[in-house]
DNA sequence: GGGTAATTGCAAATGGTTTGCAATTAGATG
DNA sequence: CATCTAATTGCAAACCATTTGCAATTACCC
């Protein structure tokens, strides 16, 4: 994957900087989704000397270019996750806003891992579609 | 509905307000759902005096008391959707934004309805579950 | 290694949301 | 209906995540 994203990039004429190789390597080394904030924390414990403004940038070119996903928890305040191959959904705590990453896709199946593997109390859910509405297709 | 907010309001302490009033009715008279700033206009329509910060305010009390539900849609502003007693989701224009309510809940129902009824065409969707994890709970 | 366009860091701006405070008001009480 | 008081409001300022302008630095094609 970490190459796969570093050829998409190459490729777009994007030029593969250390930031660039850090925040990467950051988020890929995370198991859960990460605010830009704590990005820059993990990426400057590897080199102090990088700017937060370096890491939304990055963030704007990852997600314009689909190799990372912008995920809201409503406390203003975004998250985001480099792309996997496996689409997959999340169960977020209300208190401490972590993401929980759960594997696979139908409802059902969803419902019934919460409840046994990842020991998650639902006390509801949203499902948002996303595309285009028939004025802007 | 409109009684029944009013009457959840007064029950727990709060005055009804003619800004909480014209707040309520323009909630209750949309068919999408409005960010604060687009409410905070549909209310001077009625009266000119009222004030953005009575708006936060209120949507402030109306979440906090599950009256009001904060959907992002991923451009730093959130809106906000009046309680129904009728459980829904969205179809969310990467464009324009708008949203479009869709009726009931099972997945596989919805996409046929999307496709069918709303003429929205879906590129992808997002599904996240809310409650309490393990440490929280 | 030199040339050039892309990238970076810094500081300042932006914009949605929140907060402090004095003035106003809903609604309970008599 | 007039009085009283805690809740609510409007205003201005603060907050804070994110964005932008610009001069200095860097990746990478030759
Ligand atoms: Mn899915
Ligand atoms: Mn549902
Ligand atoms: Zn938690
Ligand atoms: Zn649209």
């Amino acid at each position: 994957m970490q190459k796969f994203i570093k050829n998409q990039l190459k490729q777009k004429g994007f030029k593969m900087t250390n930031q660039r190789k850090m925040i990467l390597q950051v988020l890929e080394n995370t198991d859960t989704c990460l605010s830009a904030e704590e990005i820059f924390m993990l990426v400057k414990d590897i080199n102090p000397s990088v700017c937060l403004t370096t890491i939304y940038r990055t963030i704007e070119i990852l997600i314009k270019n689909n190799l990372l996903t912008k995920i809201d928890v409503g406390d203003n305040r975004y998250r985001y996750e480099i792309r996997t191959n496996k689409h997959h959904h999340h169960a977020v705590c209300l208190k401490c806003k972590k993401m929980i990453c759960l594997e696979g896709c139908p409802m059902d199946y969803f419902e019934k891992q919460i409840k046994d593997k990842v020991n998650f109390t639902i006390t509801g859910h949203r499902l948002e579609f996303y595309g285009y509405c028939l004025e802007c297709k």
